[in-house]
DNA sequence: AGCACGCCGACT
DNA sequence: GTCGGCGTGCTC
């Protein structure tokens, strides 16, 4: 049996580290080492012993024979929160796809280089009068750094090391000297990293809320599912409004009793952060929140408070998944279906699945909860991988929305033009009348006010990616994908007609038709325009909430996690226009925006309703939407997913790749298409592509995709990893940038 | 990170 | 000359 090596990381928290070492396994410690293995290694000219993770196996050497040092010993304590991880990122690694030190980045927060250090001071140590004994005795003697140092921090008593040695050229040796005879102070401070702690106690909740009687079955058919082990995957199904986060919080109280820890992931929009004061008050400082705006180096400090145990939940979006408790006993996700949940950047998780992965390597549960599910978690369900649980009634009795279909087909035949249909502009009178409040909800994808000519139909492109520039309310033309902003244009640039300008309605077209409409409406606008700024959501939802305007006008920003109990109308503009997009997903977007919105109605005492504008009132989503029924939009969607071969019901491989040349991306991604059908074995895997992508070009790069679909998931993957190294030693792909996304 | 190596100014 | 400080680069 031949040599088996070792590839180990030394130190994951410091950049300059973050690759592997190659040592031996010696023969009497063969067997003991896999994947996760904490050992002690000989490192450096000194042969420290140091310790270090195994995170790969290899039979062969790819050092020379005088290079490669062999592992001590097995660390005694060998299973830490980081072996773990370790197994998390080497599973991450395997089903999305990445380097290993790529997944183990995303897993293992890198403490920032501190760029504090060097942040040193120069301080005089002593008063007027003997620094003039001391600039005397010098003179003396001639000493002309000395001189100007003194001289300098007579002016001026607190100076930079860098102009010390840098400007005044005085030797950093000649400094310790004089910091010897305690005549100057060099101080180093550290400027340290501290979170926004604002703690800010506003309404003392009720520290112990009662559960209802569903609430309570709900808990106790979670707890039973934990009766044997961490049991399987949990999923609340409760309907807008029906006090999910208070199940969450008294299955967290149990595992905390157990002395066990846990995770609270949330969506990573700003506004659920309202639930987040809830934990606070009810758990005090045994919380953190890890913020989606933080540094790594900020993650990094938090981190290190959760693996000192100083803190027993942790509560933030989809990268708290990796907080390192030591005895992690709960992972709750709220919100499950919200798309944040997926990471962009490789390897592109999705918090849910490596939940679940977390979940089974620690022996933790796993419960989340949404009131319009995932269609893959529901999938799962259905299959018996997870639990469902459900709640059906509104918490505090509150009865849900009625909501009705508004055909905007008919608008048009009645002569109806504007963006508000008779039905909408009656509701609204009626609530402005009663004094109540209203919010006008629109997508804002595709619905965004772009410029197009009216004779020619050109459509004002940016330079540099291939979508249409949108209007904004500062008068100039902005591209949402890389910022470019231009003039507005006066004429065609194609046949110089005068008539172009801004065609369909963004929320301040929508505004200012309300405006104009109702004139003494106080109304308020949530957009990326108004939000800018740091805590724009807050001020805008702050406002609202307060009661100082009758109609909020946004888009999907407004529609998650809010609660506004003064809102008994919800209005949604154009519920078409998620369905057009081009992405297997598109239903799902739909019915779950759809119910979402409506579901923000009617959360106080008096009763409420949502009008939804639609020029398909046809369609499955958004009738399953008007009656709130979540298991005939999901019979219609899964059947759909199966006749088309889309996830859950089967497994689909995206192979994006970019480049600056059209040319060249045209080339790798033929190449690709090629070897992958080359080395695909089973004849049922369809290739798809390539093709541009949806939106074909951004900042100047070209992109196209490559699907594959097949119902084996673990062939995809298998052709995704020879396609890895395919790619990786092909000069070809040099300047082309691929990316591959499972079941996205 | 820690440690070696190498360079450079200050003192004997 | 020697001494001692920091800058730079490497660690399988």
């Amino acid at each position: 049996m031949s040599e088996r090596y070792a590839d180990i990381i030394v130190d994951i928290t410091h950049e300059k580290l973050d690759r592997t070492f190659q040592y031996r396994i010696p023969p009497e410690l063969e067997g003991q080492i896999q994947e996760g293995t904490r050992v002690k290694i000989p490192f450096g000219g000194g042969n420290r012993l140091i310790e270090g993770y195994v995170i790969g196996l290899d039979s062969r050497k790819k050092y020379t024979e005088g290079k490669i040092k062999s592992i001590a010993a097995v660390a005694e304590d060998g299973i830490t929160v980081e072996t773990h991880l370790i197994a998390l990122a080497a599973w991450m690694r395997k089903t999305y796809g990445s380097t290993m030190i790529q997944a183990l980045k995303t897993v293992v927060p890198v403490r920032e280089k501190r760029k504090t250090r060097s942040r040193k001071q120069v301080c005089l140590n002593l008063d007027r009068e003997q620094t003039e004994s001391c600039l005397e005795e010098f003179r003396r003697k001639k000493y002309r750094a000395r001189i100007r140092l003194l001289e300098a921090l007579s002016e001026q008593p607190e100076l930079s090391w860098e102009y010390v040695t840098k400007e005044l050229k005085v030797p950093a040796d000649t400094l310790s000297g004089l910091e010897e005879r305690k005549i100057i102070r060099v101080e180093s401070y550290t400027v340290y990293r501290n979170p926004l702690r604002e703690r800010d106690e506003e309404g003392a909740e009720q520290a112990e809320a009662v559960l209802t009687g569903e609430q309570a079955s709900v808990c106790a058919g979670i707890l039973s599912e934990w009766k044997e082990g961490p049991g399987r995957p949990c999923l609340i199904q409760g309907v807008t409004g029906s006090g999910k986060t208070l199940v969450y919080m008294e299955l967290i109280s149990r595992v905390l009793e157990e002395g066990r820890q846990a995770i609270v992931l949330i969506p990573e929009i700003a506004l659920t952060w309202q639930n987040v004061r809830r934990f606070c008050s009810r758990f005090g400082d045994r919380v953190t929140v890890l913020n989606s705006r933080m540094s790594p180096g900020e993650r990094y400090d938090q981190f290190e408070r959760v693996r000192k145990g100083r803190v027993q939940i942790v509560i933030g979006p989809r990268s708290a998944l990796f907080a390192p408790f030591q005895k992690l006993g709960l992972i709750i996700i709220d919100e499950e279906h919200e798309s944040s949940y997926r990471s962009e950047v490789t390897p592109r998780y999705h918090a849910r699945e490596a939940a679940v992965e977390r979940g089974r390597l620690e022996d933790a549960h796993v419960v989340m909860g949404s009131a319009t599910p995932s269609v893959d978690a529901c999938y799962r369900c259905r299959s018996g991988e997870y639990a469902l649980f459900r709640l059906v009634r509104r918490y505090g009795g509150a009865e849900l929305p009625e909501v009705y279909p508004v055909d905007m087909r008919e608008e048009l035949r009645k002569g109806n033009r504007t963006v508000l249909s008779e039905a909408l502009q009656e509701a609204l009178r009626l609530r402005l009348k009663a004094g109540e409040q209203s919010m006008l909800f629109l997508n804002r994808r595709g619905y965004a006010g772009f410029i197009s000519c009216r004779s020619c139909g050109y459509v004002v492109k940016c330079p540099h990616c291939d979508v249409s520039l949108t209007y904004h309310s500062n008068g100039r033309l902005i591209c949402h994908y890389c910022g470019f902003e231009r003039e507005p244009v006066a004429r065609c640039p194609e046949c110089g007609s005068p008539y172009i300008g801004g065609f369909r309605a963004g929320t301040q077209q929508v505004e200012q038709v309300v405006k104009k409409m109702f004139p003494r409406a106080r109304t308020l606008r949530m957009d990326a325009d108004t939000t800018r700024g740091k805590d724009g959501y807050e001020k805008i939802l702050k406002a609202f909430a307060a009661g100082e305007a009758d109609v909020l006008i946004g888009t999907q920003m407004i529609v998650k996690g809010h609660d506004f109990p003064g809102v008994t109308l919800v209005g949604v503009i154009a519920a078409d226009v998620s369905l057009f997009a081009s992405d297997y997903r598109a239903a799902e977007r739909t019915y779950q925006l759809l119910v979402q919105a409506s579901g923000r109605a009617g959360r106080g005492r008096r009763a409420g309703e949502a009008l939804i504008q639609t020029y398909h009132p046809e369609h499955y989503s958004i009738r399953a939407a008007l009656t709130q029924d979540y298991d005939s939009f999901y019979e219609e969607e899964i059947a759909c997913r199966e006749l088309m071969g889309y996830p859950p019901a089967a497994s689909l491989l995206a192979v994006h790749g970019s480049c600056d040349q059209e040319e060249k991306l045209k080339n790798a991604m033929e190449y690709i298409r090629r070897y992958l059908i080359r080395v695909r074995r089973k004849s049922t895997v369809q290739l798809v592509g390539p093709a541009p992508e949806n939106v074909a070009k951004v900042q100047d790069y070209y992109r196209a995709v490559i699907y594959l679909k097949d119902g084996d998931e673990q062939e995809l993957i298998r052709m995704r990893d020879l396609l890895e190294r395919y790619i990786e030693i092909n000069r070809g792909f040099d300047s082309v940038y691929i990316q591959f996304d499972l079941n996205a």
